[in-house]
DNA sequence: CCCCTCTCCTGATCGC
DNA sequence: TGCGATCAGGAGAGGG
């Protein structure tokens, strides 16, 4: 699942094989990787025709290259979804390649999706907060890893809202970044149930909240950064980091890390959350 | 406006 | 062996 560390990775292997490359060629094999594009395929593949890539941006979980032609610049922005790659080299599951673009220098860049909620899309740049963005990526607040991220603004905000802490956690345009793997790993560092009302509270407790979710992905960047081919900018999630760093996710029925309680799972707006049970106590009522 | 639930999608896995 | 149910989950649409 790329979440902000594996988005990175990918951004960086991108950013490592694509700068400066015109782009020869583009086919969309499934509509439904471009459904966010507003002209659709032929809009699509027509304008990256001939363009040359001389950038490459990230927020949260979105990544983008930045697009010139003789006439313009504008943000390929590319979501991975719970399942996209990037793969570079004509590899990639067949039956699951959305997207094929062939460089000038014979690379060849595959969009691998297999859930289909990713997708590519050309949008223009827009300042937001003195940074420029694309459009698509406006709404999002900045991520933990971002200079522009105000880590005691983002505070105040989460003091302001009547909603329980890891739901918040989860929303993109009040810190982005944070999906359910390293919402579950920044709750464990500190010590807080994810269904405590984020306004009950302490501000120290929130600023350690967003410390935590900086560190674990800073770790994950640095762990993803290794074990990752080189070659092909993979982004499976089963690779490297994931078995051995993970202190929460995916632990269920295991001994705690830190006091060795049984860590539990609870459903959560839909989705699993694991916690200690000792160290991450439920709120009451 | 704010908060929350539902839905999109595929493939692995499980119980019967 | 097969088949339906369940799970994984980012993010936007829509409901209350």
């Amino acid at each position: 699942m790329p979440e902000l560390p594996e988005v990175e990775v990918v951004r960086r292997g991108l950013h490592t094989h694509l700068l400066d490359r015109t782009i020869v060629d583009v086919s969309v094999a499934h509509p439904r990787a471009v459904r966010r594009h507003d002209g659709g395929a032929p809009d699509l593949t027509a304008r990256l025709r001939g363009a040359r890539i001389v950038g490459t941006g990230r927020r949260g979980k979105y990544l983008w290259l930045r697009i010139a032609t003789a006439a313009d610049q504008f943000a390929l922005v590319v979501h991975l979804g719970m399942s996209g790659q990037m793969l570079i080299g004509g590899v990639g599951n067949p039956a699951h390649i959305r997207i094929t673009a062939a460089l000038d220098d014979g690379t060849v860049v595959n969009f691998v999706d297999q859930r289909t909620f990713g997708g590519w899309q050309l949008a223009d740049f827009v300042a937001v907060g003195g940074v420029e963005v694309p459009v698509p990526v406006a709404h999002l607040a900045p991520d933990p890893l971002d200079p522009a991220f105000d880590r005691d603004a983002v505070v105040k905000v989460l003091r302001g809202k009547h909603s329980e802490i890891k739901r918040l956690l989860l929303d993109q345009t009040v810190v982005s970044g944070i999906g359910n793997i390293y919402a579950d790993e920044a709750l464990w560092r500190v010590g807080i149930h994810g269904a405590r009302p984020a306004e009950v509270l302490s501000k120290p407790k929130l600023a350690a909240l967003l410390d935590a979710a900086a560190e674990v992905m800073t770790e994950a960047l640095a762990a993803g950064g290794t074990s990752f081919d080189e070659l092909y900018v993979n982004v499976n999630g089963q690779s490297g980091y994931f078995d051995r760093a993970l202190d929460a996710y995916g632990r269920e029925g295991r001994p705690c890390r830190r006091c060795g309680a049984i860590m539990r799972r609870e459903k959560f707006m839909n989705r699993s959350s694991c916690s200690c049970p000792r160290c991450q106590p439920r709120p009451r009522r």
